[in-house]
DNA sequence: ATGCCGTATGATATACGA
């Protein structure tokens, strides 16, 4: 039995509902997890995703700013997440699917232009939230050791998650602060890293390019902020990752693209 | 280091993204 869980910054997720229908055609998605949805519950177009099979859907979503949500074609249960930072900014969803796997899924504050947390409160949030999650995961090490963590993490972690990694040392989404605040999170219950599992460090990769740049394809300045990790118990069931380069291309595309990963799971 | 753009909103400018 197979379960393939997608991930996608859509910026709008009402712009996106065409781009969305694409994605779930050409690559079977059972579990969806949007970020930046900017919509609030009440105007989600849920009758969209009913259309396309997702019967289970959960949604934490504000007005303009934010939001997540996951559709799903499994049954769930949904969990109550904190209020991170003492925010209900709407960065976070939890929920246990029926085959009894944890997916989390975040939408890590930006953190601004100014990577100075005394000078940039949006940057001090940041930091904040990701020392709050691994706070929250670390004790919670033994809760359910199959669990997956997908979303914009708003960190490139490693040397060739961006297209310099001399240049972008001191900006913001890479500078040494984030990624050690990210690696803290990383070792709080071992996770894997399942993009790097199929895809090795040595390979450039990413998966939000800059509206700003034109020609993206050209100059592919990018860099990878979305993420799937999961735990160790469920990495040898790892079977198959995309990063959907090709999503960026697409007519009126988000800036992030999706990722698609899918676990291939024992019967029973 | 910066500017290129896209999205949403009591909008015709502003906040935000990263």
């Amino acid at each position: 039995m197979t379960v393939r869980i997608a991930t996608w910054n859509v910026n709008s997720v009402r712009l996106r509902l065409d781009a969305i229908a694409e994605l779930v055609k050409q690559w079977n998605i059972d579990v969806l997890c949007f970020q930046e949805t900017k919509v609030i519950n009440d105007a989600f177009p849920i009758k969209a995703f009913r259309r396309l099979g997702f019967d289970h859907c959960a949604l934490n979503g504000q007005k303009s700013y934010n939001g997540v949500a996951i559709l799903s074609r499994r049954a769930f249960e949904r969990r109550a997440e904190p209020a991170w930072c003492g925010k209900r900014d709407c960065r976070h969803l939890w929920v246990t699917l029926d085959v009894g796997i944890d997916v989390h899924n975040f939408y890590v504050p930006a953190g601004g232009d100014v990577p100075d947390p005394d000078l940039n409160d949006k940057f001090a949030h940041k930091l904040q939230f990701l020392e709050e999650m691994t706070d929250w995961f670390g004790k919670r090490r033994r809760r359910n050791p199959k669990s997956v963590l997908v979303g914009d993490l708003n960190i490139a972690p490693h040397e060739n998650d961006v297209w310099s990694h001399k240049q972008l040392l001191k900006v913001v989404s890479h500078t040494p602060v984030e990624v050690e605040a990210l690696t803290r999170l990383y070792r709080t219950r071992d996770w894997v890293d399942a993009v790097r599992h199929f895809v090795p460090h040595s390979e450039k990769l990413y998966s939000w390019w800059s509206y700003r740049s034109p020609r993206w394809q050209d100059s592919d300045r990018g860099r990878r902020l979305d993420h799937i990790w999961t735990t160790p118990a469920l990495k040898p069931h790892l079977s198959r990752l995309e990063v959907l380069r090709d999503v960026r291309g697409w007519e009126r595309p988000s800036d992030h693209v999706p990722i698609v990963v899918e676990l291939t799971l024992p019967k029973g």
